[in-house]
DNA sequence: TCTGTCAATGTAAGCGCTTGCAGGCATTTT
DNA sequence: AAAATGCCTGCAAGCGCTTACATTGACAGA
């Protein structure tokens, strides 16, 4: 293993000051194109690789930005946080990412590395966190981005999930029901989830409907939760005709439960999701659901925080786009299901 | 924006030498307790955070592993990946991940990009790369690990292939089919799939079985190119009566599609996945698959990183078991099937 | 020919941290 | 009581890079 080649190595052998190396290397029009070729035959031939902590100590700039997910097990983080990386990685920025399975204090802990590690910003999901995470990224002197959800605290891109849990309700209120369930991800530390199922309960509200306790079943984000949640919500005693799901997984996961007991959908049960996975367009039937632009959330994420990056003031808050996708899985409440009450 | 507080700044608060802090945050120890004491308040009074380019600087390490992938988009890297990150944030190691799309020059100039930001040690998938890489990658000095597939090149974790190709080929024999077509991932730049595809051909070949050329079908791996993969395989002369598909997205599109298009799963057509997907067990019929530990897998790989980090000698390859589920998707050949040659 | 100008290059001072070395002091050993 | 032994601590050198400032030299104008 040969000791590593440093800057001053190419100097040496392009017999030019180490100066002179780094300009050519950053500034390459402020050297002479003799010396640049000189330089750039140096590099060439000892395969110089610049270190970036070195740099970073010189320049107090890491061209790194961290991103802390919940998980990312999920298709949607995925997803917008690939979109995050292909856009930065084009600017020359490298995303730093980690995850904390919905854990408050190792979300903190992962925040506090990635600050050490002097990310030049930050990307955090949703607005719930730790109440030191959100004193230590308001006091931490670089820009922050938060992501999904948005709060006047910080610079946010995402949706206004409240509002995506009132479109849901609404269109299987619109298709007569009334008595109309809910199966959410767990909504403690996620207030996404949180919001879904505050915007459900409250158009619900408005449209003069009570919701039963056992019409809202929190389950974990996977099929299986969907599955448990309809088992959960078919055991009360007048079960929904219609169920709104947190998300794809579980209205598939509901789907399927639904088909097993021998549940016709959507004549005897409405479901719809949110998030559009790719399931939900090719299962039978197709899962009605919100279509969310993640991929475009990861890009519009990563534009800004390059620019507050460049120290181009940004919008303070980016409110996404969403919209209602109908499928199979939704139809009118039958006259003996819209009649109850 | 406050400067930012160095270590310096601690030394003068607590009253002691630069050094005395660095000792007393890296090796407590060696401090005297009344020392130490000082120090603590000092750092926990100013909000001291240490710089880590500085220390990657003066000890050489940064505590980073790169670990550069295809793709987040597949469950199944995110599940290895995030496997990985655990194990490696309880040793105190951060994890920079990096995806390629399958591009092996992208792949290059990351692999460059986290050499250049002085990871520790580098993880990267399959066998298949950039001519370059492999280069640079075994000059490199820092250890390095394959995953997903094996090469002598480099130590490696990972399963072999092409006896999971055999596996489920094996199966479809087993049951007495005899025209059996594959739907696969394209495998330009993709070992993992070019070796299943080579185990089916080769197990095929030993059992006396032409391949017709359009019983194979490289799709894009997801469930619209299982669909996709179906059709193709069902336009031929004498389309075949069991499938094994690349991967389990590609078999649920295949099974979805044959419903669709009213053929009965098993008894008409046996499809058989391979990766043991979430989605293949809620499905109905489920999926017949070949379950992979793939979080195993992530966690193998992180302990063995840590081991070559340290410098401890670590297994040059390590297979992994994999074992085939037989769930609903897969059938005997019926008699008519079975004659078929 | 001399001076002023300007572009190209070199010199050297850090960036924040760790650590080998040496000094200072208290406790033991002789 | 003097010498030896160790434990703590401080000094200062450097890790690899950038960049302000100094220097050099070529060329234009006088």
């Amino acid at each position: 293993m040969q000791k590593r080649i440093r800057l001053e190595d190419v100097a040496q052998a392009a017999k030019v000051s180490t100066a002179t190396v780094s300009r050519a290397l950053s500034l390459p029009q402020r050297v002479r194109p003799a010396t640049l070729e000189l330089v750039q035959r140096a590099v060439q031939k000892l395969g110089y690789v610049p270190d970036a902590a070195g740099r970073a100590l010189a320049l107090g700039r890491t061209k790194t930005v961290g991103c802390v997910i919940p998980t990312l097990d999920h298709a949607i983080f995925a997803s917008s946080t690939h979109a995050m990386q292909t856009t930065l990685a084009a600017a020359g920025f490298q995303l730093l990412v980690a995850s904390h399975e919905y854990d408050p204090l190792t979300e903190l802990n992962l925040v506090r590395s990635l600050q050490q590690r002097g990310v030049d910003a930050m990307v955090l999901v949703g607005t719930e966190h730790h109440k030191n995470l959100w004193k230590e990224v308001l006091q931490w002197g670089k820009p922050s981005l938060l992501t999904w959800s948005c709060d006047a605290r910080l610079p946010s891109v995402g949706f206004d999930n409240q509002a995506i849990g009132r479109l849901g309700t609404r269109h299987l209120l619109d298709l007569g029901h009334r008595s109309i369930g809910m199966i959410s991800g767990h909504t403690a530390h996620n207030d996404r989830a949180r919001a879904r199922v505050e915007g459900f309960h409250a158009t619900l509200r408005e449209a003069g409907c009570r919701v039963a306790k056992d019409h809202v079943s929190e389950q974990a984000l996977k099929i299986g939760g969907g599955r448990l949640g309809l088992q959960a919500l078919l055991k009360g005693a007048k079960p929904p005709t219609a169920i709104l799901c947190g998300n794809d997984l579980l209205a598939v996961g509901a789907l399927l439960e639904a088909q097993r007991q021998g549940l016709r959908v959507p004549q005897d049960l409405s479901i719809c999701g949110i998030d559009n996975h790719d399931l939900s367009a090719e299962i039978m039937p197709g899962v009605t659901t919100i279509s969310l632009p993640t991929r475009q959330l990861g890009q519009i994420a990563a534009t800004q925080i390059l620019a507050a990056i460049d120290g181009v003031p940004i919008a303070q808050q980016s409110l996404l786009p969403f919209e209602l996708l109908v499928r199979g899985t939704t139809g009118k409440a039958s006259r003996r299901q819209g009649s109850t009450e």
